[in-house]
DNA sequence: TGCCCCCTGCAG
DNA sequence: CTGCAGGGGGCA
């Protein structure tokens, strides 16, 4: 479910908690959450927080990384052992008492006694114990295309030749993990409002001057969501590392506004439906 | 390139 | 009750 905005925004709250600290203990409730040998992070210190994509990473000394994929319903919740986090959301499944029903990792760290708590309705999500120096071979590193905020000229020159080779619909394309990474379901949307392409266009028939504005919409919406501190949708099950939901969802362009006026023109906003995921556009404004 | 699937919960 | 949910791997 979180999006690369929503992956930045704790990956920044991670790296003021949890850099220093040792491993004292792992708990693992769900077996398929986690993948490698989880056992072998205990007594690690944490050195460094990244992320590439929609992948956390957490880097441990002795050459140990945990890769952690959110996917729909993840969160992970610190508790720095001074009494509860900050109190409960609104919308996620987060009422303020941990470990809940749906925590499946929990790993215990000094400061004393902190737990970093991995919670995952419906078990997407995953935990990947892997030796730091061969993070770039794992499939789901190697595979990432280019981060969209990090750009460079002959970047997206290649990019969009790549765009330009696609028959598929333009909001699968820049959903695909492949060309470009960290660009999801809401981030894909709303940037094509701002470019007023629809979602539907195919991706060969777009011009490469509409293709470079939208690479720029792509890096706007995905600067605001980190700006707002991610997305929790009506739907959603995002939280920081606190507990609490994100505010981008209060400057959504077309996302999850089905029948709501345009922001622009007001005419109703549409809801169709492309590759299996809800697809939202103005049929006024976007016209490419 | 498109479809099914991994799961669970909740709105309609 | 069915359909749907901001992800993405595996399959034909």
């Amino acid at each position: 479910m979180p999006e690369l905005p929503e992956i930045e925004t704790i990956k920044l709250q991670l790296g003021k908690v949890l850099v220093g600290q040792r491993i004292v203990n792992v708990i693992v409730n769900n077996n398929k959450s986690v993948r490698g040998d989880i056992g072998e992070i205990r007594g690690r210190r944490v050195i460094g927080i990244r992320r590439m994509a929609k992948v956390l990473l957490i880097d441990l000394d002795g050459d140990l990384t945990i890769a952690i994929h959110l996917k729909m319903t993840g969160q992970l919740i610190y508790d720095d052992g001074k009494g509860r986090v900050a109190g409960g959301h609104p919308t996620g499944d987060f009422a303020g008492e941990l470990p809940s029903k749906h925590t499946r990792v929990m790993i215990e760290l000094t400061s004393p006694p902190a737990t970093l708590y991995f919670n995952d309705q419906r078990k997407f999500g995953w935990m990947k114990i892997v030796e730091s120096s061969k993070l770039k071979v794992e499939s789901f590193i190697k595979d990432l295309g280019p981060e969209p905020l990090e750009l460079k000229k002959d970047e997206v020159i290649k990019l969009i030749k790549l765009i330009k080779k696609s028959k598929r619909a333009i909001k699968l394309v820049i959903m695909d993990q492949k060309i470009i990474s960290g660009v999801g379901n809401i981030y894909a949307n709303d940037a094509l409002w701002e470019a007023r392409i629809r979602p539907q266009t195919v991706a060969n028939q777009i011009s490469v001057e509409r293709l470079r504005i939208l690479l720029k919409k792509i890096h706007l919406v995905l600067r605001e969501g980190i700006k707002y501190g991610g997305a929790t949708a009506a739907d959603s099950k995002f939280v920081n590392l606190q507990g609490m939901g994100g505010h981008y969802q209060d400057h959504f362009r077309v996302y999850d506004r089905r029948g709501l006026p345009c922001l622009k023109c007001q005419t109703e906003i549409k809801k169709i439906t492309l590759g299996g995921r809800g697809t939202y556009y103005c049929s006024k404004c976007q016209i490419v």
